[in-house]
DNA sequence: TTGCTTGCAAAGGATTTGCAACATG
DNA sequence: CATGTTGCAAATCCTTTGCAAGCAA
């Protein structure tokens, strides 16, 4: 977390703007969270510390750690776009509960590589790729079940 | 396309909805589309025959062409939602173009392997999956190249 | 006739933006 | 002090919905 706030830090200077106690808020919420999240959720959480903060600053503050490379975007396709951490956190994709909303980051280095030999075989030079596997949960499968 | 009318048809019948000349209109319009569109474009494209016709009307009818299996939703997470055929048209994924917005469809059963045995393996079962591959198609390689 | 459909406009939900007041470097 | 920054509300964007009038069966 130290080195995080080095980095954000940094990243404000370098580009002149300013350290406000808003955004100081934000990103002590954002460094305590462990999961994805909402703008939604985030600002639920600094309104806790500071009723008068806008959900705007909330917005622009996760738009500013995505620039810096402090957090990434996440979209689970539902319109509520999440975000989570990107500093020491290495890609991965996410498996998640169709039934009750639960992920779990996966990664697995086989299918990387085939990805990349598919668009290669198009001639396509791959930048990024986005992979969500959906399905049922070990709790919700046994409750499925009967 | 005989088939697909056919298919729609009975939908419709099946669950006491009716037929009618806009709907014949849209489902002749996405009969024809061969490519991904949105429920504007389509919109656009029907207006030119019938300039009364409404964008719920279209955004309706998307809906039921995909509960009736004929079409399938797809998410480039820009916002906007777009259709492509899914009747005779199997699961596949796609490649896409980060600079022209160019698609190509793809499928490798390996990865669609891999994916399920990865969802086992945190003790999930496997529904469906999205995957998006996105990096610069040949023509947009050649460009930035030089 | 019954009740599904339509077009319209208003409503929705998430996110962005204009702006005047305010604070930071 | 020059500029960023903030909170607010209004504005956007895409999509959905309520509703009265219009049609298919």
């Amino acid at each position: 977390m130290r080195k995080e706030r080095e980095i954000f830090g940094k990243y404000l200077s370098r580009h002149n703007l300013r350290d406000t106690p808003q955004r100081e808020l934000i990103l002590d919420a954002f460094l305590k969270r462990e999961k994805h999240f909402s703008a939604e959720e985030l600002y639920d959480i600094v309104k806790k510390s500071d009723p008068s903060i806008g959900q705007a600053t909330v917005y622009r503050m996760l738009k500013l750690l995505a620039e810096a490379g402090l957090a990434r975007e996440v979209d689970f396709g539902d319109g509520v776009m999440r975000y989570e951490h990107s500093y020491n956190h290495p890609h991965h994709d996410h498996l998640v509960c169709r039934e009750c909303g639960k992920t779990v980051e996966v990664m697995d280095s086989v299918i990387e590589e085939l990805q990349k030999r598919v668009a290669e075989s198009f001639g396509f030079e791959l930048t990024d790729h986005e992979m969500y596997l959906y399905g049922l949960c070990p709790d919700c499968r046994r409750k499925t079940q009967k």
